[in-house]
DNA sequence: TTGTACGCGTTATCAT
DNA sequence: ATGATAACGCGTACAA
């Protein structure tokens, strides 16, 4: 076994100083014809590497970022994830990811272990128990601290830092004027819970697209379900109690689940109900009938995201002015709607 | 802002040593106590965590675990990952993923990049392009210069190191073997092209399975698709030129586009035709009908490809005893089968 | 009980 | 043209 070789390691071998092996394998002008070839040409003999680590130490430069997310096994989150570690490799980061799994506590381990010199900056998403308890300490230390911050997606007002987003307000209001245009008029919403971060602002859209068209708002429209849809007896229920042709679903998930409990009920899509779902991932890619579908733009959102963020690790001077992009969702018309 | 405290600042703020003040806060017995109060106090009030880089650089280990996968955006890989991730998060590793993107030159660079001191171990699968070329060498130097190498699911018998996979055949052959016992007589086999990496060990047991159920083979009924299926045509021609009962798929995607396909040509699911395909991801489970498919049970894997790194990382011997993990994957029975 | 010195691997500055 | 020294932050064997 071979093990890594250093400058040391040269510098003994060659029988000169450490110092010169450090010159002449950067090619310093200082150095001597001869002595640096036959340095370079015994470094990459025995193939050394500068090794990173060292290399941290000196520059306080990981050129690692930290990415912390509520969850791995979730397409737009991987999706997001995808474009921040194809950005940052271009740029020569690594990502040093964390799933928070949804728990304020975790959020708050991860944050730290990496916080301690292992990264130069953090991209994360809120988790769902931190948008709850409202409690953004961890992410206020940080920044305190001088270590650049960018949230995207799940974001909150209550720290200054740069953000991603997307106009989710906006694109559920054009979600539902689609609907209304296409003939529908009593259209659902099927949001998660407490109406939790992004979710609110979808069902913002939704309202105002209704009031905008003076259809009158009717509250049993709206049914709020738990994270994974686990409870069919409640939109079983819905199902049977309402009547609608329309519902507009703030996952893809739920949107997929709808459709098959609708079509279980007999309900022909998109004929008896038209169906509109955020996230445009594989679900409604390769659901039948396919659905229309939100998309968020994941991969762009991250590019951007590690972007700001690389820029701002990048920046020696201390940073004042936070930007938060807004990325256009567009929506992807599929068959589970009328057009 | 408040910079990172270290040692140093707080050794010359209390007017003692370096070393005492890092002896303070281990809480050595050599310090007195109300130096050690002293100490710890003031450290507690700023906050004070060592500086992991340096921690590293001293110690040889980073406490970090390298991922290379081909895909992150990919229900069986993100299930490992997470599997990963969380056992090594117990241990107090964290993980820097990089995307190979299913090429050769990438998963090389990748390696590189962390393998100059950045981890402590990689845990891989390898790309289709590297299986495809059977050029190992990058993993080769790197278990030679001694760090820790766990393959999982796309391993290769060129490179001796630790391994998890499932048992790809014998998962294939019991599928098949359902299929069978539930009456089905010409079952079709759609996988990837060249049968690359698991897909051969399926199509494997999709053959021996036949032949121990006396079916005779008929290779007519075997279709080679790329990756994503994106070539909808080929398949077309496929169902409308053979006639088979029964499909075994080695991917979720290609089940899904399957059983859509038969579907548009009028063939009623599982009556007309069974349909059973390995990953038992989300799209199985919220497709319509549901799928038959066979779980490959990624969390497990990944916590037993973290456990084997960690446990090879922290012996200090050097290791020559090599494992190859083998989970049993389990079928999942749902509406796309007779049972 | 406290402090000094050294080393981890590298680079930059200053001597020779 | 080459080398010695200090520094990044920490831990520890050894000296006082």
């Amino acid at each position: 076994m071979k093990r890594k070789i250093t400058l040391k390691d040269i510098a003994r071998e060659l029988d000169v100083s450490i110092s010169t092996v450090s010159k002449a394998l950067k090619n310093s002008e200082e150095i001597g014809r001869d002595t640096k070839e036959r340095i370079q040409a015994f470094a990459k003999l025995y193939n050394y590497k500068p090794n990173n680590i060292a290399i941290s130490l000196k520059n306080k430069r990981t050129k690692n970022i930290g990415v912390i997310i509520p969850d791995i096994v979730h397409h737009f989150f991987t999706t997001v994830f995808r474009g921040i570690e194809k950005y940052a490799n271009e740029k020569g980061y690594n990502v040093i990811v964390c799933v928070s799994d949804e728990s304020f506590d975790k959020e708050v381990i991860n944050m730290e272990m990496l916080a301690n010199g292992s990264i130069d900056g953090f991209i994360m998403a809120l988790s769902a128990e931190t948008q709850k308890r409202n409690d953004f300490n961890h992410l206020k230390e940080v920044t305190e601290q001088g270590i650049p911050l960018v949230l995207f997606d799940r974001v909150t007002d209550e720290v200054v830092c740069d953000k991603v987003i997307i106009n989710d307000e906006q694109a559920a209001y054009d979600a539902v004027k689609k609907l209304i245009d296409s003939g529908r008029k009593r259209i659902a919403l099927f949001t998660t819970e407490n109406y939790l971060g992004v979710s609110s602002k979808r069902a913002d859209g939704y309202f105002s697209a209704l009031k905008a068209h003076k259809i009158e708002i009717d509250e049993n429209l709206v049914l709020q379900l738990p994270f994974q849809f686990e409870n069919e007896d409640k939109s079983e229920a819905f199902f049977k109690s309402r009547s609608f042709d329309a519902v507009l679903c703030v996952n893809e998930i739920f949107a997929v689940r709808a459709m098959r409990m609708a079509q279980s009920m007999g309900k022909r899509i998109p004929q008896d109900l038209s169906i509109i779902g955020f996230t445009d991932g594989i679900l409604s890619k390769l659901s039948s009938p396919s659905l229309t579908a939100v998309a968020q733009h994941g991969i762009r959102m991250g590019e951007i995201a590690a972007k700001m963020l690389i820029e701002k690790v990048e920046s020696d001077r201390e940073q004042e002015n936070f930007r938060t992009e807004i990325i256009q969702a567009t929506i992807i018309e599929r068959e589970s709607t009328i057009h």
